[in-house]
DNA sequence: CGGTATAAGTAAACAGTGTTGACTTGTCAA
DNA sequence: TTGACAAGTCAACACTGTTTACTTATACCG
C-alpha cells in the first residue's frame, strides 16, 4: 500500500526537462488514479505529488488548491454517457438500464470518486456545476413541457441516491432483486419523474 | 464565529465535580450542536472539547474516536419521523409531503449533518446501519408482496438523493416548481417505487 | 557566445487535524 | 487517614493542506 513513489511515468533519466504542461498532466493523471481508487479525502496532496514524482507545492501552484485538482479531474472526465441521446420514448428505459448496470457493477471510477467525497462542503460548487452540466441540463433538454429542469433534477436525485445507497453498503436489498425486475421498476419510477402532466 | 468557549453548560464555579456521565453528556450535546450546524468534518475534536469545556483526550476516552462520537449522536436522534405509521394507501403521499417540507425547508439538523459528511468511508458503517434501521426496515414492514426491502431501498435512495441534490445546491430547479405540484409528482414517483407488481 | 530575465521546481515552515500515552488529581471506601 | 482507582490533564506524535522564500534550469537577446 505504501510502496515508494512507483511513479508511473517517471522516466528513469533523473534529470527531467522542465515542462510545465507535462508536469501538470502528470499531477492530473496521478490525482485521477488516486482519487478514483481511494476517494478525495483519503488521498493527501503529498501522496499525489509523490506518485507523480513532483514537489507538493506544484499542486497548489498549478491548481490553486487540492480542491481545484479534483475540479479538473472531474472536468476532464467525459460527459455523462450518451444515454440521453436517442428516442424520447425509450429514454426512461435507457436511464434505468444504465443505473442497473452501475448498481450491480462497479460504476465508472469517477462515479466512485464522486460518491466517496460527496457532501464535502468544500467541493459543493464543483459537484453542483458538474451535476448541472452533466445530468440536469442535458436531460432537461430532452424533456418537453413545463418545469423540465425540475423533472430532470428529480431524475438526477434518484441517480445520485441509488449510487449513494449502493456506496454506503445498503445496496444489498437493491441488488438482491432480479436485475430485469429492478430495471423494469426503475423505468416506471423514472417515467414518473419525467412525466409531463 | 470563534468566540471563546462560551460553553453552554459551563457552570461558573471553576471546580466542577468529577462526573463521568455528566461529562459524557456534555460532550455529546456539544457534538450534536456543532455537527448538525457545521458538518462532521468541519468541526474538530478540539473545538468540540472546548465547547463542552472539557479536555480533548476525553473524547477519545469516552467515544473511542471522533467517528464514535458521531455514531452516538446519530443513534441518539429520534427515529425517522412517524411518516411510516398510518394508512398504507396514503403512505406515498405522506412521504412525499415529508420530502417536500425538507426540500423547501431546512430539514432536521441531523439530516443536515448526514448529508454534510455523507460519503466519508470512515462513516460508512455508521450511516449504513442508520439507513437500514431508520428507513429501509420500517418502510419495508409497511409494504406487502415480494422484495419489499428492495422497494423500500429505492425509496430510501430517492430520499437521500433529493436531500443530497438540495445540499449540493442543485435544488434550484426542484424548489422552483410549485410545492403542491412537486408533492404530487413525488407521490407518483414513490408510488412507482413501492408498487407491488 | 555570454549574460540575464523568467519561469519551473524545491525546501522548510505554518497552523491545523485526530489520536495516544504518561502523568496528575480528585473522590470515595476501607 | 490512607490507599486505590477513576476522572481529568498535558504534551507529544504523525499527519493534513497551504504558503513563503528560495534555488536552478531554460530560452531569449544583445
Amino acid at each position: 500500500m505504501d510502496l515508494p513513489p512507483a511513479a508511473d511515468a517517471a522516466d528513469p533519466c533523473a534529470g527531467r526537462v522542465r515542462d510545465r504542461e507535462a508536469t501538470r498532466r502528470r499531477i492530473l493523471a496521478s490525482a485521477y488514479e488516486l482519487f478514483t481508487s481511494e476517494g478525495y479525502e483519503h488521498v493527501s496532496s503529498r501522496r499525489i505529488a509523490a506518485h507523480a514524482g513532483v514537489n507538493v507545492a506544484l499542486i497548489n501552484r498549478y491548481f490553486g488548491a487540492k480542491r481545484g485538482l479534483l475540479a479538473e479531474v472531474i472536468a476532464e472526465d467525459a460527459a455523462f454517457p450518451a444515454v440521453f441521446e436517442g428516442d424520447r420514448a425509450t429514454l426512461p428505459r435507457r436511464i434505468a438500464e444504465h443505473v442497473t448496470r452501475r448498481t450491480l457493477g462497479e460504476g465508472t471510477p469517477l462515479q466512485r470518486a464522486l460518491v466517496h467525497s460527496m457532501g464535502d462542503p468544500d467541493l459543493q460548487s464543483v459537484y453542483q456545476e458538474r451535476l448541472q452540466n452533466a445530468i440536469i441540463d442535458p436531460l432537461a433538454a430532452c424533456l418537453e413541457g413545463e418545469s423540465a429542469h425540475a423533472r430532470a433534477a428529480l431524475v438526477a436525485s434518484l441517480l445520485l441516491g441509488v449510487n449513494a445507497v449502493r456506496r454506503m453498503g445498503g445496496a444489498g436489498p437493491l441488488t438482491a432483486e432480479d436485475p430485469e425486475a429492478l430495471t423494469a421498476r426503475l423505468t416506471r419510477v423514472i417515467e414518473a419523474c419525467v412525466a409531463e402532466h
